[in-house]
Parts: structure tokens; C-alpha cells; sequence
DNA sequence: GTACCTTCCGAACTTACGTCA
DNA sequence: TCTGACGTAAGTTCGGAAGGT
């Protein structure tokens, strides 16, 4: 998906925002309906990654993706008994401001005993009756271990989290928010990186459409200076502004033919789009 | 076969707490 | 000591997918 991370969520229906950076027709910019767009993915689409070298034309794009990935449920279904935590289901309940899931007093709280006798933490309010939410802190050997588990996969199934809640004297919905809130800071991160590489490209590719446009305004004024019927020095006609070396040879009949294809800039490949 | 319902899950968004400069 | 920014645990809402009827 993008490079770096690989997010099954790219894949489908996509908005895709292309830079021009081929002449592929994934450049275009191809709206979505408003209902796909309701529940989006904000992803940029790579193909390959960024430092693809074979890759001479990336296709970079900024997609609105629809997740297609098979659902975990499919594969591990009612494997667990105690993970009926459907937020549809579950009871919320309010007191002064404070909001508390009933579920993790209902369905977890038979593994989370004694699990929260060791860790004697996050359900301090449940015991004495008080609701005000407590920031658990995880310690670094938790930290750690969570961190390792999510570099192997970043979904658990039900047994996965189970075990690691087990190892980490954590509730399974502790494990469960942790990689929830760990797949939402890698997306931001990538899509702060996407950003900023968005924005090299929008600037490198700026500044080659000056450049053109200038090369564009010297071939204007050089045209002018020499009348049409003139005979024309073909080193001058056919010399590459950018690069200064002489083209055409003897397939060049006229000084002023076009190339067979337009010749798209890629600043990946070619540090100039004339040569 | 399909329409509807239920259950489950993850993503997105939000809130609130703890830490630190 | 106060305060605002920041990181992050946890709550809420919503939509999609799958299974059952």
C-alpha cells in the first residue's frame, strides 16, 4: 500500500488526486460519489514504493479509498466468547461527565480479574464506585511488547489479543485500544509524510513548468528573430535549451518536429524533462 | 435467490488525563 | 505554581461484512 506500511484499506474504490506524473490514465482525477466519500479513507496510493528505482514513471497519487480487505470476523468468528464488545450493544452510561463501558465490567471483567489484581490499574473506579476516568500509563516493557506484537501484524484476532493481554496483565479491550490507537497514529504519520512528499513534488514540478515556460518564450523570440524562409543553422533549431546537445541527426527533418510522444516530466528519473 | 436483521469489527472522531516545558 | 501544548488511553458513532432467518 503506502511504501512503507501495508494497509489493506488502500485497496478499492479510490479518489485519486495524480500529480502528472505519467501519462497513465491514473493521473486523472477521478471523482467519487458523496456516499463513498462519506466513510473515506484518506490514503496515498502508491503502486511502488518511493524509492523504487526500476520504477522510471511512479505514479504518485493521493487516493479516497473503500476498504476491501477481507474482515477479521472471517476468519477467527466466535472464537472468543468474551469479545462481544459491539459498541451497538454496548451501555453506555454517564455520570458527571464521565462515560464508562459497560461491557468492559460485563464481558471482560471475568478475564480482567486477574489480570487487574496484578496490573491493579484502570478499574480502580470500578471498585469503588467512583466513575472518573484514570489515564492508565502503560510501562515500557508493555510498551515494548505491544510495539513488537503490532511490528509482526497490525490487527489481532481474538486469541492474539487474548494471549497478549494475558502476557502483559492488560484487558483485552486495553490491548484492543492500544493497536486501534497505534494503526490511527501510523495512518497519520504516513499521511504526514505523503504530505510532505506531495509538496516536493508539487514544488519540483513548479519549478520545471518555469523552466519550460521560459524555454518556451526563448523558442518564441528565436523563431521571430529568424524569418521562415531563412536557412536555419539545424544545430541552433535542434539544440535542447536545457541541456545544450544537438538532436535530431538524420531522422530530424524538421527543426521543429515534434516528438512522436509528449515527453512527461519525471523528476524520479530525469532531472530535466527535455532530455 | 434475496431481503432483512443481528452481530461483530475497524475506522474515524472525540474526550479526557498525565506529562512536560 | 500555573498554563498551554502534546501524547495517548479510552469512549462514541458509523459503516461494512458475514451469517442466520
Amino acid at each position: 500500500m503506502m511504501g512503507l506500511h501495508q494497509d489493506p484499506t488502500d485497496s478499492g474504490l479510490q479518489l485519486i488526486l495524480g500529480l502528472a506524473l505519467t501519462s497513465t490514465p491514473q493521473d486523472i482525477i477521478t471523482p467519487s460519489p458523496p456516499s463513498i466519500l462519506h466513510h473515506h479513507h484518506l490514503t496515498t496510493h502508491r503502486p511502488n514504493s518511493y524509492s523504487s528505482k526500476s520504477d522510471p514513471e511512479p505514479s504518485l497519487t493521493l487516493a479516497l479509498s473503500r476498504q476491501t480487505y477481507p474482515h477479521p470476523r472471517n476468519k477467527l468468528s466466535s472464537e472468543d466468547p468474551l469479545e462481544h464488545t459491539s459498541p451497538h450493544s454496548a451501555i453506555s452510561s454517564f455520570s458527571s461527565g464521565r462515560v464508562k463501558r459497560e461491557r468492559d465490567l460485563s464481558c471482560e471483567e471475568v478475564d480482567a480479574t486477574e489480570t487487574e489484581r496484578v496490573s491493579s490499574r484502570a478499574s480502580d473506579e470500578e471498585e469503588d464506585g467512583t466513575t472518573a476516568r484514570k489515564k492508565l500509563r502503560l510501562t515500557k516493557e508493555q510498551s515494548a511488547l505491544l510495539e513488537e506484537s503490532f511490528k509482526q501484524h497490525s490487527t489481532l484476532n481474538p486469541k492474539q489479543k487474548q494471549a497478549l493481554a494475558k502476557q502483559l496483565s492488560l484487558r483485552p479491550r486495553q490491548v484492543e485500544v492500544w493497536f486501534q490507537n497505534r494503526r490511527a497514529r501510523t495512518k497519520l504519520k504516513q499521511t504526514e509524510v505523503d504530505c510532505e512528499f506531495l509538496k516536493k513534488c508539487c514544488e519540483t514540478l513548479t519549478d520545471e513548468n518555469r523552466r519550460l515556460q521560459k524555454e518556451l518564450q526563448e523558442l518564441k523570440a528565436l523563431k521571430l528573430a529568424q524569418p521562415l524562409y531563412m536557412p536555419m543553422s539545424a544545430a541552433t533549431l535542434t539544440m535542447c535549451p536545457s541541456c545544450e546537445r544537438l538532436g535530431g541527426g538524420a531522422s530530424t527533418k524538421s527543426p521543429f518536429s515534434m516528438a512522436p510522444k509528449p515527453h512527461f516530466f519525471n523528476p524520479f528519473a530525469n532531472p530535466s524533462a527535455a532530455c
